[in-house]
This record gives C-alpha cells, sequence and structure tokens, in this order.
DNA sequence: GAAAGTTGCGGTACCGTTTCCACGATAGCT
DNA sequence: AGCTATCGTGGAAACGGTACCGCAACTTTC
C-alpha cells in the first residue's frame, strides 16, 4: 500500500534520516544523493505519511473554520476563499457549520483546535472569550472584533454611510431599517453607521425593529414599511432584502418605483433578484484570504502582534434603487 | 499545555496502558481503577491527541467532501447536511473546493486521502476511475453512479417525468429544455427523463441546447425560449431557472400566465424567487446522511459490497407553473 | 603540513497513543 | 491442595516520520 521512508531508504541504499532531509530541502545532502532519492520516492509513489510528521512536528498543516450556516451564501462564499486561499499555502481546512449554535461552535473549537494549526471564527454567535479559552491554536476572527484577537472585518458603518448618502441623493428623506437579530455584532456596527449617516444626512430613520436575518424575516418586515411614510428600506442583508422583495412585488409595489431597497452583504442572489439589488459590498474572499495569511504568520510566530484588519466596503448600485415617488 | 496520558497515568498512580483501555472503554479495567482514572483526566483536561492516535490505530476520525463549487447552494447543502451527520458519528470534515476543475479534483483527493478515513465525491467532475486510483480510502459517490462504487443518487429521470406529466396536465404540449453542461453526468440521467417522458406524455419537447449551469446561462437561454413555440421550459437547475425568470420579467413576459417555468434541485433561493419557482426536488440532506452511513460501513469493514443508493424525487409545485396562455 | 572548519551521512531518540504479551493474584474446579 | 481459567495490570514494541548528535572525509587556513 503506502511506502514508507524506510522503504525509499533501502531503494536508495542510503538511511531514513537521509531520505526526510533530501526530500525536505532542509539540511545538506549532496545532489547526486538527492536524486537518487528523489527517483526512488517517485518510483515507489512515496509520500510522507501527514500524520506520522504531525505527530514530531506538532504542525497538521491543516485550518479549521467554524462558520454559523453554510447554507447562507456569505459563509460559504467565506468557505471557498479560505479553501482556495489554503490550498495555495499548501494547507487543507475543516469546515464546521455550527448551525447558528452557540453549543456547536465550542463543540467545534474543541474537537478541531487539537487537529489543525489554527483557527478561524467567522461571524461567532457565542463569547469570543469563552471560545478562546479551548483553542489551543492560533484563532483569527471574521466579521467580528475582539481584543487582544487578530481580525478581519469589513467596514459596515462606512458603507451604511455610503448607502444612506447615495438614497439622500436621489431624493429619499425617510429610510427605514429592518434589523436583525438583536446580539449580532456586525448589527452593531449597521446601527453605528446609520446614526453617522443620520448626522452627515440629515435623512430621518425608522427602525422597524428586529427580524430573523432570513428571507421570512424580510417578508414580514415589508408590510411594516409600507406601513411607515419611509420611501426607501436598508435590509439586515440580502436575504432579508429578498424577502422584501418578494412581499412587496406580491402587494403590487414597484421597486424601485415606488419603494427602493438595499442590501448588505452582495452575494450572488443579489444580482439575480428582480430587479437586481442594489446592495453595499462587502469582501469576503479576500477577508478569507487575510485571515490565512494572518493565520500562518501567527502559526510561525505565535507572539506576533494580533493585527485587526478593516476591509473597504462599497456600494453597488444596482435596479432596486431610484429616484423616490410622491406617495 | 495539553496533557498526555502519562500526565494522568501519574497522578491516576497506573500506567499509560491502563489509562488507555479505562478511557476507550476497550479491555478489562476495574471499575475502581476506572473511576480514578477518569478522574485524573478530567481534572488535567485530558483529551487524547489525535494525531498520535491516529498514528497507530491508522484511523484519523475525518471524512473527505470534495465539491466542484460551495457557491452553488446545492453542494453547499450536501456539505452541510455531510457536516452534520459526521459530526453525530464522531467524525470531523475536510472540505474541498474543486473550483469546477477536474485537475483540482484530482489534487484533492490526494491530499486528502491521507488524512481521512473516507471520501465523499459530489459530482465529480473529472474521470472517476482515475479519482479512484488515487485514494487510500473508502470512495462514496454523490449524484454519480460507478461501476463497483457506492453511490447515493436521486431519482432524476424520474423526477423529471413527474414535472412533463404535471405541465402536460395543466395543458402545456410543447416544452422547452435548457441543457446544462454536454459532460455533466446528471444531464444525462435528464435527457433519459426526458426520453421517457415523451413516450409517456406525447408532448414535444425543444431542446433549445447546452448553457452553462448558471444564471447567466438561464438569462441567455430565455431568448432562444421565448422564439420557440414552447409555452413552458425546464430549467437545467434553479439557477438557471433563476437567470430565465430574470430575462422574461425584463422582456415583459408573465410567469406563469405566458411561460411556465421548472427548475431543478429546490435549493433555497428556489422559493426566493418571484414567483416562487416551481421545481423537481432533490433531496441533499438525506444524500449526505446516506453517504456518512455508506463511508461508515465501507470503513468498519472495506469488504462490504458497494451500494447504489437511489433516492426519490419529488416535484414542488409553486407560483411559477400554470395553465398556458394561446400565444 | 597540521589545525580548524565544513559537509554529508548514519544512528538513535523521540512525538503520544494503542496493542500485544507476560505476569501475579484471585477464583473456580476436581 | 493442586491445577487451570480469568482478571487486572504493567512493560515494551510499534506506528512513520523528524531532529539532534556524532563521526568520517574533505576543504580551507595560516
Amino acid at each position: 500500500m503506502g511506502s514508507t521512508i524506510r522503504d525509499v531508504a533501502r531503494a536508495a541504499g542510503v538511511s531514513a534520516s537521509t531520505v526526510s532531509r533530501a526530500l525536505s530541502e532542509r539540511g545538506s545532502v549532496s545532489g547526486e544523493t538527492r536524486s537518487r532519492v528523489i527517483a526512488a520516492a517517485e518510483r515507489l509513489d512515496y509520500r510522507p505519511n501527514p500524520t506520522a510528521r504531525g505527530l514530531i512536528t506538532g504542525r497538521t498543516g491543516n485550518l479549521g473554520l467554524i462558520v454559523p450556516d453554510l447554507l447562507n451564501p456569505f459563509f460559504a462564499d467565506v468557505a471557498k476563499g479560505l479553501q482556495s486561499r489554503a490550498r495555495a499555502t499548501g494547507l487543507s481546512v475543516f469546515v464546521a457549520d455550527a448551525d447558528e449554535d452557540p453549543r456547536l461552535e465550542l463543540e467545534a473549537v474543541q474537537s478541531l483546535t487539537r487537529q489543525v494549526d489554527g483557527l478561524v471564527l467567522c461571524s461567532p454567535r457565542s463569547d469570543v472569550a469563552e471560545l478562546v479559552r479551548h483553542a489551543a491554536t492560533p484563532v483569527v476572527l471574521i466579521h467580528r472584533r475582539h481584543p487582544g484577537l487578530s481580525s478581519v472585518t469589513a467596514d459596515v458603518s462606512g458603507g451604511t454611510v455610503k448607502a444612506v448618502q447615495n438614497l439622500r441623493a436621489l431624493g429619499h428623506t425617510t429610510i427605514a431599517y429592518v434589523d436583525g437579530p438583536a446580539a449580532s455584532w456586525v448589527g452593531g456596527q449597521r446601527r453605528e453607521g446609520l446614526r453617522e449617516a443620520v448626522q452627515a444626512t440629515g435623512v430621518e430613520v425608522i427602525h422597524l425593529g428586529n427580524f430573523a436575518g432570513t428571507f421570512d424575516g424580510g417578508f414580514a418586515a415589508a408590510d411594516l414599511m409600507l406601513a411607515s411614510p419611509a420611501t426607501a428600506v436598508l435590509a439586515y442583508n440580502d436575504i432579508v432584502a429578498c424577502g422584501l422583495l418578494n412581499r412587496l412585488a406580491a402587494r403590487g409595489v414597484r421597486v424601485p418605483d415606488d419603494v427602493s431597497v438595499v442590501g448588505y452583504d452582495d452575494v450572488t442572489i443579489a444580482m439575480m433578484t428582480y430587479p437586481p439589488l442594489t446592495t453595499v459590498h462587502l469582501p469576503r474572499q479576500s477577508a478569507a484570504r487575510t485571515a490565512v495569511d494572518l493565520l500562518v504568520a501567527a502559526i510561525k510566530d505565535p507572539d506576533v502582534a494580533p493585527r485587526e484588519d478593516v476591509l473597504a466596503t462599497h456600494l453597488v448600485v444596482r435596479a432596486s434603487t431610484g429616484v423616490p415617488a410622491r406617495r
């Protein structure tokens, strides 16, 4: 089956340690010996056993990613980006879906931490300090910040300001906001952005309250929005916006003629709605890339100072926003 | 940091082998000794090092999943289902996104196979025999069949028949079909189902040709569909259907009044389109569950006979299909 | 030409766990 | 009482690598 380093050593007429050195490009080996070893390894189709290597080096060559829900395209995107960057770095990645359950998040940390060199926590729902206490490896956060930890976040409040400015420029003066789960960290960021935007532009913001961050959440919020004097609505994320669009269409409200809708995230389906959704673009693939890089740095040197990267956001204007009609 | 089995042994006043036996419920240990060991392990927060255990047992406790594209909600769903079932079985899962690239699929097999006890290949794009040649562990296929391998597929052709029968019952006699990539295995299944359906119902099927299995593919196909005499259209999958809906809406065609649209997969966004999409439901979470179970069986006994499970499909009728208008 | 440094390689000791074997003690049998 | 099972336990080997040390041969230096 799998040939071992000793098989290669025998075939090449050298010792096991020499094979190890020759193949890992470490230590000094004569060119002639090295090529003989490489030839033998090739012939036997030898691949170092990662488990055995991991035992002695303490490195697994793996990264772990914990997300609240893979079905949310936002997290799927992060997973994809992380995967791709990890592959480029020669790492494999464990993915754990915590099903929006803080308990499962902790469980995932515990079961993964021994098998990976580093952990990426994406939008964790639970207490970060608690999670980190159970992690035996470096940790990087995505879409959440925590003192003393490296993190990659997006400038959500800046994006919010841009969105509101754009709506204001179109002529909207009263804007509804559909909030998500109250505990959400990014939710806090958005509300802060809204306060800033109100100060900067003078628009009036109507908080419609907390809804689930899902299609149904948006669906439910639509009726409240229509009952309000707002001419535009900012949704917690694109999925919520999608629910809004749907309910609005069902009620015969035209978008953007009667109501303008703006989402957050710019996930794939934001382009697929009708009309295509104006949305605040949050970088995901690049966030994932950065997260891998931060992690790799922390693995190489555990004492490296944590870094809090904030990625720029921008507004993607599509067809769901326009000049408000008189109501 | 992490305490070892010897630390526990010392703390409990026994040997390392006794600790191993006590904790793994294997072999004979007196009740008194066991509880002393367990107490010591608890106190030291001892967790067996999975790497070391893996080295000696040859088991990693991990599963590998290779999908073409995590952004496709279909595959994200499979990943989620697999993950959840694996967790319930005490396994962790590696996820590899091959980016629709056969070369990356092979690479993923090679880099994962030594770190897992079993591999799940979901809709592989490449030659399955070639992939399996490089796998050192049991393999289960999802959404593809291959002689000698366990697989979990959905009865796509049966679902197709149901879809066509439904359209026929509504009064459609000419149906367009938007095909996906020519090489696709499921594509073949759908075409076969179409042939069956034509025989059974006598409808006429117009093949609009091969398109990318994406939103853009559907977008592009819409114009061809409108130029044909068909009153209903079957799309390669829900995403393609979504593209169709969009282009139809943009051209002022009403769904389902002017044209009926049917998708495949029943992914989440099928509920979120306007109008909500009638679609052939393909089980994913249960496919993933079955795949884990088949794999676990194959891991326990490598000589177990391969099983080809075919899961039932059904038509989910939503608002995108209706009685055809005279054109 | 001898001392010192460099290079290439083999031997050995681990990494942390499980598994196999041996051994003493206790129990059950004739 | 002696002989054989059975049970509980400790010791040692093994899994497949890498790291460290030491040694021989060769090169450099004054």
